[in-house]
DNA sequence: TCCATTCATCGATCGTTGTCGATACATGGA
DNA sequence: TCCATGTATCGACAACGATCGATGAATGGA
């Protein structure tokens, strides 16, 4: 379920990327105050994409938590690593960690006891290129 | 004071760019579970910085509004240009407006009775670096 | 089979935030 | 001076989200 929904943001991100954003549209009406808009704006269903992936982010401890992640040997990490340097209940660990997977940030993987979290690669990359194109 | 807040804003994002957000360090202890952390993960402070500047950019309306001010044709729009197409009331506009000047990515100036607003230049393509590099 | 460990989920709390109507402020024209 | 217009601010409300303790589910070992 966690990577049916995984792979669902990834296509969505993929989409967002390979739609135009900007698209070249005939000069609209001049108004009293304010030069015409000569480019169509993001859409608003493409803005509502990008706005839900970067409210994933926006989050001190979810962009510790990548980080953390990014920073460890084998790129990967379980939940164990995280509560002591972020201070946080292993609870609300948990909560963030489900929000970066849902958005397509992280990928889960379970090993016996344990579940270890990598970084779903070119992810951030994308959403660093999308902010680029607004 | 808007101007202020503006210029204290471009250098709080200043600095986090040319803060070395991962550092070497020496390898911590061998844990049970997992790979040692390599490097030192995103700080604290640093963290809470660009989760603020992510907020600011994490909704649709405040995305859609730089879209449209960098799709008018004199990179400047007046607040009149955004309520119709993002079906908001303008009080709600203005408020948008205020997180994002506050953020500092759009700047204010008002001649006459309007208010114009420019992307500051460099803004989004600084956010856009450091989301990869976290 | 029982227990300890790891992690996810649930329910509750409380601060934050997006939204709007009402209002105040500033500017320019009559 | 008075009024119309554009914009910002205020106050209120509802929805959201970060957090935690308690609990449940899954796994592995004794």
């Amino acid at each position: 379920m966690e990577c049916a929904a995984n792979i669902d943001n990834c296509q969505y991100l993929w989409q967002s990327i390979h739609v135009p954003v900007l698209e070249l549209l005939p000069v609209r009406d001049l108004r009293d105050c304010c030069a015409p808009i000569t480019r169509e704006p993001v859409s608003a269903a493409n803005a509502a994409s990008l706005a839900a992936s970067l409210k994933a982010l926006a989050d001190p401890a979810r962009l510790r938590i990548l980080s953390i992640v990014a920073a460890s040997e084998d790129q990967e990490t379980c939940v164990c690593n995280f509560t002591e340097p972020l201070e946080l209940s292993q609870p609300t660990v948990s909560h963030h960690l489900k929000v970066l997977v849902d958005a397509g940030f992280l990928e889960r993987e379970k090993r016996g006891t344990w579940a270890y979290y990598r970084i779903v690669p070119g992810s951030l990359d994308d959403v660093a290129g999308l902010i680029a194109t607004v």
